[in-house]
This record gives C-alpha cells, sequence and structure tokens, in this order.
DNA sequence: ACGTCTTTATGAATGATTCAAAACAACTGA
DNA sequence: TCAGTTGTTTTGAATCATTCATAAAGACGT
C-alpha cells in the first residue's frame, strides 16, 4: 500500500477517508495558498462531479480538524495550505494579491507578545507582511510609468513596528 | 470657528468638505474599529437621508488619503479607526469578533523583518493577535461547559512566532 | 453484505462590497 | 456674489465569496 499517508491523516483526525478530501490533500498539496476556487478546479479534473460548495464542505472539515490552516488576506478570498504546526507567516503582494511563506522569525520574538492586552487572553498571532512580489516589481522598475495601486487592500503601517 | 479640525485634515488631503465626510470622522472618533454599518448608522441620526453605500464611498476615500485605516479580521467585515501612522496593532477575540488596540512593541522589533522574503519587496507589516476578550473569558470560565467555539477564524499558530 | 451515521450534491439564500448613472454640492475664478 | 467645473453622493442593481437546507450517496463497524 503505497501513498497512504492522506488517509491516515485523515483517520487519524477522525474523518472519514473520502475521494474529495484526498482530493483536496493532494491539491493543496501541489498548489498551496489556494483559493476555494482554485482547490475546486483541480480536483474536479480527476474527479468531476464534485461541486464548489462540496470543496467548501472539505476544506473547512479539514480546517476543522487541524489538517489544514486557512488564511485571509485582507481583500482577497480565504487561501489554505498544508503547512501546519510550523509557524510561518506570510508576505502577501499588495498588488497581485501573490502569496509566499516566510519562514519568520528571529529568535524569542519579544514583539510578539504585545505590552499590555486589554484583558484579553492572547492565544496565537498572526503576521502578514505585504509588499511587492518580484513580477510586480518588475513591472513597476520596468515601465517606470508610476504604477498607479489597483487596489489589494490598504496599508499604512511601515515595517519593522 | 471651532471644531475644525476634521475640515483641514480633509482640505490638507486634497479632499473635499463634506457633511458625510465629517460626520463619518467623528463616528470614528467616538467608536473606533467601527464596521462600515456601523458607522453608517451612527452617521444616520445626525444626518438622514445618508446611504450605506455612500458610507463605502467616503470610506474608501479616507482611507486612500490616508486619513482613516482600514483592518479586515479573518472571519469579520472591514473594519476603521482613526488612529493612523503610530504603529499599532490588533488584539480580536476569537469568540465575539471584538477588537482592541495593543500598542505594540518592544524596541526594534527584529522577528518583524522577515528571515527572507522571496523576492519581494517587503513594504508593511501587520500584526494580529487572537484570543478571548475579557466577556468571553469570564462566560468561558463562569458556565464551565466546554464552550464550543462560535467560528470565528480558524487559528493554528502559537503565540510568540 | 447490512445498517447507521457521516459526507456530498444540488439548489437557493445571505452578507459584504462594488458598479453605473444621474442628481447634487464644494471649491474656483470672474 | 454668481456660475461653471468637477468631485461627491444618491439610488438601484449587480457581483463575489460563502453558507444553509434537503435529499442522495458513500464509508465504516458488525
Amino acid at each position: 500500500m503505497e501513498s497512504n499517508e492522506a488517509g491516515s491523516m485523515l483517520r487519524d483526525a477522525g474523518l472519514r477517508v473520502t475521494a474529495p478530501r484526498l482530493a483536496a490533500l493532494e491539491a493543496l498539496g501541489d498548489h498551496s495558498h489556494a483559493t476555494v476556487d482554485e482547490v475546486y478546479e483541480r480536483v474536479a479534473t480527476g474527479l468531476p462531479g464534485t461541486s464548489l460548495q462540496a470543496m467548501y464542505v472539505v476544506l473547512a472539515a479539514l480546517t476543522g480538524a487541524g489538517l489544514v490552516r486557512r488564511i485571509e488576506p485582507a481583500g482577497s478570498a480565504a487561501r489554505y495550505e498544508l503547512r501546519i504546526g510550523d509557524n510561518h507567516h506570510h508576505v502577501v503582494c499588495s498588488l497581485c494579491g501573490a502569496v509566499e511563506d516566510v519562514d519568520c522569525v528571529v529568535g524569542e520574538a519579544p514583539c510578539l507578545m504585545p505590552s499590555h492586552t486589554s484583558g484579553y487572553l492572547v492565544q496565537t498571532a498572526e503576521v502578514t507582511f505585504w509588499g511587492l512580489c518580484p513580477a510586480c516589481r518588475a513591472l513597476e522598475t520596468g515601465d517606470d510609468a508610476v504604477a498607479s495601486v489597483p487596489a489589494a487592500a490598504p496599508h499604512d503601517q511601515p515595517v519593522r513596528s
């Protein structure tokens, strides 16, 4: 028996092993940070008869079971990824919306302990970096037209807070 | 002439001074982290005939001009705040969605310089802390029922990355 | 193989946000 | 002060991502 990893991942998480779920996991393995729609399209090629709504349900189940992480960058649809439990953050391009992993962070990361939390019991921290992806950078410098920012999400917070 | 601060803020930003804009700024001054809908309701009381869509336009203009910051916590509608340019982050309650400011961060914040950025030109960093607000904390401990989490957004990233 | 309970398929509904065109009002110069 | 120009708001409808409801299908334990 080969490539049964995904199957046991599901079983271990208390979920039944179904074709749509296996396909979704595989799709995310190939193409991380995919939107529901992207996962659906990939799954649908090898598994006709699948519906977009099914993918919503599947991904919600996988997320709930902790097999998949859901990120939701401002101004874009939700995206899913397989890498979980390894403390990484994201860079997203403010022009095209591309997302990459960032293997954060140096040492103890004192700045991720907020100074005072207004009585909140802080459980998790989420860091998103915004900037220009290599492709969009090239465009900006190539045609040095002042490239009006095509609206992704407003950011006014300088790096290194 | 008094209380013309907002007026000159607008003018200085190259925007015309209009009643809806002044009202929106005032509403945000009273109640930060408000959704478009909340701003609209507050504005509508003193300025009947205002429409929700107008608030969308107004807030977009203010955001574009840098007078207002838009935040978009996963799982909730966009929220707006007046505090800008002062490098602060947010704690949001994963149960009720309440948002508070966090006057981050200690010193140089080395962790907000990602180790390698895959060629991205990083411009801004955004930090969101997730946890339980005082009220929801009380509920959790009060009735020690295992309080099923009412779904706000999935988080699996431990604090101090 | 059987029955039960989870999961998927299908279709419709909701909520937040945006678009388009026409009415309106703020600033400019006369 | 007045009219023109142009930026804003109004109104109504459309779009997108996501969720809900019901019934059919499938996975797993016996």
